[in-house]
DNA sequence: TGCTAAATCTCGAAC
DNA sequence: GTTCGAGGTTTAGCA
């Protein structure tokens, strides 16, 4: 990998490889640094010790020692200026619309990294809404024993992740799925939607397929006539893993890549 | 500062540094690595150049060359194991509740980096909601003139930025304030509050106080005679930075450090 | 501990 | 371009 380390290197100097590499390599810079943020709120910080990361595409981070968030960012798309001035090098990333400016104000750095990574490699998640979705219509008795699953080619109502069905009985179900232990906004949802169904079609049975349920959603689900089935994205997750190794054997190659997912 | 700077360093050379400092430096590796995480959900990415973050408190981060947010990363409080096998530095980064597990195989280690950061720097952040609410405090006719704040000693209801007042002819005013472009839940919002109200009283007003109001909110809230005013965050701040300087002439220096915040 | 709502939310898709 | 909903959301504030 091509890169440039430097150490307590001067700021002058420091200014002129940062203006020299914007936008070409990762800037990383690990500091003593002032910070302003204006924008769509406003912030500051006095000095302290930092990392700044300053990608390719303008995205900027500033970490502090502790932490999972940045206590200041800019997203990609930001223009940047360096400015070495009364000692001290100021750096300043400014996005268009809506119109923000970061400020950072070193007045040393201790490492300064320039990096040219490369990173062609495709990111795959998995164990999303959509995929417990894709798991009932493979299997669907993780709803309930009989139930058939309806597709249609669209989802009648954008934004709401959900199945249409029928019991063994022949009563029409809608399924809304949730990753996560369903709140009461979760039968809020699918009580509204219900609603919407119900002025066109009586006799609907309306169920919550999630991991877990709160206290409160189960009251109120009671109450409503809404049914919860427990259904994890993991046990999800597995089914298409599953089905793809089924495929496996008449298909051949194409699940490789899906094996690799049983990680731990 | 103190720092370890290490270039190519070997990766079983590595393990031993790295294992060393866990939970007492921050760490910072650049290098070749895989990337796999179960927990929530489960992902992996092959083979690819990039930015590991562990900081002292566990807080785990992994950049890629572009974009605002780390592709994987673990919350503070995380354990971490490192193995060298195979040729390849393993390490584990597991949390406990919900039990998550992010491995990152590195197979080759450019820059290591050991950092003891110092940073006891106060974050100041403003305009928040409840800032427009304070603002509103100071000069209520950025509601409509007239306007009148009631002010309680705690909320009535929590988990509710609010402003009860009455307007010019007396009449009871609730205003819900939203520092974005009001949406629909907006109105839902304040609608479920205001008929929670009007069990007890009658004729109220709800207002919605944001910089700006979608066209569905805005149709949804004619319907339920909810009224729209525009008030941005920034006029706020304005405000509450304006106020800041009235008291300076008898405060003296407080607000020193409120006048830096206008930055750019 | 559990729940609710904000966030400089970010991100992407649908309209 | 705007709006809307999901996110491994994270985070902070309370009951």
């Amino acid at each position: 990998m091509m890169c440039i380390v430097l150490r307590d290197v001067e700021l002058g100097k420091a200014s002129e490889i940062i203006k020299r590499n914007a936008g070409k390599m990762t800037l990383l810079m690990i500091g003593t640094c002032e910070i302003f943020y204006s924008g769509r709120a406003s912030s500051k910080i006095g000095a302290g010790e930092r990392i700044i990361l300053i990608k390719e595409d303008g995205a900027t981070l500033v970490h502090r020692p502790r932490g999972y968030k940045p206590i200041n960012w800019q997203p990609p798309g930001c223009h940047m200026e360096t400015s070495f001035k009364e000692n001290k090098l100021h750096i300043k990333i400014v996005r268009r619309e809506p119109k923000e400016v970061l400020k950072i104000i070193f007045s040393n750095i201790n490492i300064l990294l320039g990096l040219k990574l490369r990173d062609e490699a495709s990111f795959i998640l998995h164990a999303s809404e959509e995929d417990m979705r894709r798991a009932v219509l493979l299997n669907p008795n993780l709803i309930e024993e009989g139930f058939q699953p309806i597709q249609f080619e669209k989802p009648v109502t954008p934004g709401f992740v959900d199945l249409y069905g029928q019991d063994k009985n022949g009563k029409l179900v809608v399924i809304e799925f949730k990753r996560r232990t369903a709140g009461v906004e979760a039968i809020n949802q699918l009580v509204k939607y219900l609603d919407h169904l119900k002025k066109r079609r009586k006799n609907i049975r309306g169920i919550v397929a999630a991991p877990g349920i709160s206290t409160k959603a189960k009251v109120l689900a009671y109450s409503l006539g809404i049914e919860f089935v427990k259904l994890t994205p993991k046990r999800c997750a597995e089914i298409l893993v599953e089905s793809s190794r089924l495929l496996q054997s008449s298909l051949g190659e194409f699940i490789h890549e899906e094996k690799n997912n049983e990680i731990i």
